[in-house]
DNA sequence: TCTGGGGTCCTAGGACCC
DNA sequence: TCTGGGGTCCTAGGACCC
């Protein structure tokens, strides 16, 4: 086998340059929703040592001095970036997958032979070319080896953004000289754990001794040990699992303390899951509501609970399962706390048509209609044009949103203009 | 004053079954 | 001193990913 892993560099970032072109060159950094912490930087903002998840407020100054631009995260326009250059990068192999946002498996195994670093240095040029971003191209015969060989694409400067370790001596190399901390698949916890031991570099976990990985990471961390050592055990995934779960939640930019702001916001999350529930044509049978207090202060009491509703039906109708939320919300709010988080997951999804039907069931056709009919308005005119009752504008959560870029791909009065 | 959001998989332990 | 064996299902929590 032979595994391309495609990786956009510094991926939030380069969307915001491909179309503020004044901002190559220059130091940028996106920031998580609610302008809360850092979570994309450039490699200028990487070199001024602001750390990855680090909370804005804390390096606010530091960035502000040294002329760093700073981004709202703009999902409307990343998403749309990535299906481009997923789109690009399909044009390369029959057989990808599309891994997160920014990175995607490609299938070389037919060009076996064949100068792999041509090959992957042609994907780069022309997914630039095409569509404004950069890429680095990682090659080998695993998924892990792939990351691996990425991760010397975009590090080492010789490589020109493009790294084969196919060949074995050459993954050899390579691995003694990346922390085991930074292979795919060790987190924190287990990095902490394998040094504790002896265990420092990718090569050191691929010799480690293959009963006591299993008994001490289980069939995981098995796994990751076979795939350093070149045997394929983590599958090229290339037709899109259905999702199990659909999760919408946010942190709030003031606390509430009411319980009509929690309905509110709880009722907008359910719009919003819905929407995403029909766009994939899954319907739900269960929804878990929680809400948090801020873990952050620790001088104020502390509350968070969660709850599953059953919602009796598989559905993805909006009204049927706000009032399944709303239920469940009632049960767990305790008047007196400072509420800084909430949201709900949507559970048990199965493809609509496919779900098991219950007695009192009838086809709610007017249902299917109006939710049709909802998503077709907010999708022309914004989202939340239309909304249930129980969703006031007025709400007091709203995210902080300082420094968003237009969407320039996704709204017609939002595309950027060329001035002679 | 200000600390993101959305996922997956695995494991251990308890409840329950025959 | 002794207290079966084998199984399923569910849940909570832990680990990881981007």
């Amino acid at each position: 086998m032979i595994i391309a892993l495609v990786d956009c560099n510094n991926f939030y970032c380069s969307c915001e340059r491909v179309f503020q072109p004044r901002l190559e060159g220059r130091p940028v950094v996106v920031l998580s929703n609610n302008d809360g912490c850092v979570i994309a930087r450039s490699n200028e903002a990487k070199a001024l040592g602001v750390p990855m998840g680090a909370p804005y407020f804390k390096h606010r100054d530091t960035l502000q001095k040294a002329g760093v631009a700073v981004r709202s995260s703009n999902y409307a326009l990343y998403g749309d970036m990535s299906h481009r250059v997923m789109t690009v990068l399909g044009g390369f192999t029959p057989n990808v997958e599309v891994y997160s946002i920014d990175e995607c498996f490609l299938d070389l195994s037919g060009f076996m032979g064949q100068d792999l670093t041509a090959y992957g240095q042609m994907i780069r040029d022309t997914t630039k070319q095409w569509t404004g971003i950069p890429v680095s191209v990682g090659i080998g015969p695993t998924k892990t080896l792939a990351k691996i060989a990425n991760r010397v694409a975009k590090k080492d400067p010789d490589a020109n953004g493009v790294c084969d370790l196919t060949d074995p001596a050459l993954a050899e190399a390579a691995m003694s000289k990346i922390g085991v901390g930074d292979v795919w698949g060790i987190g924190r916890r287990w990095r902490k754990m394998l040094e504790g031991r002896g265990i420092h570099t990718a090569k050191d976990l691929r010799d480690a001794q293959e009963g006591w990985v299993r008994q001490k990471m289980g069939v995981v961390g098995h796994r990751t040990v076979m795939e350093l050592r070149g045997t394929p055990c983590v599958d090229l995934e290339t037709i899109p699992q259905d999702k199990q779960t659909v999760c919408v939640s946010r942190t709030f930019g003031k606390p509430m303390t009411d319980y009509e702001g929690l309905h509110a916001a709880i009722a907008t999350f359910v719009m919003k899951a819905g929407e995403k529930l029909r766009k994939l044509d899954l319907v739900a049978t269960n929804i878990n509501v929680f809400v948090h207090t801020d873990p952050f202060r620790e001088d104020r009491a502390q509350y968070s609970k969660s709850v599953t509703v059953d919602l009796l039906t598989a559905t993805n109708h909006s009204g049927k399962i706000l009032a399944g939320a709303l239920r469940g919300l009632r049960g767990i709010y305790r008047s007196g706390y400072h509420y800084k988080r909430a949201g709900i997951l949507l559970l048990e999804l199965e493809r609509s048509g496919h779900a098991p039907r219950t007695l009192f069931e009838h086809d709610d056709q007017k249902g299917q209609r109006l939710m049709a009919a909802i998503d077709a308005i907010n999708g022309r005119y914004g989202h939340g044009v239309v909304n249930y009752g129980q969703i006031r504008r007025s709400s007091t959560w709203y995210m902080t949103q300082e420094h968003r870029s237009p969407r320039f791909t996704t709204q017609w009065d939002e595309l950027p203009l060329v001035v002679p």
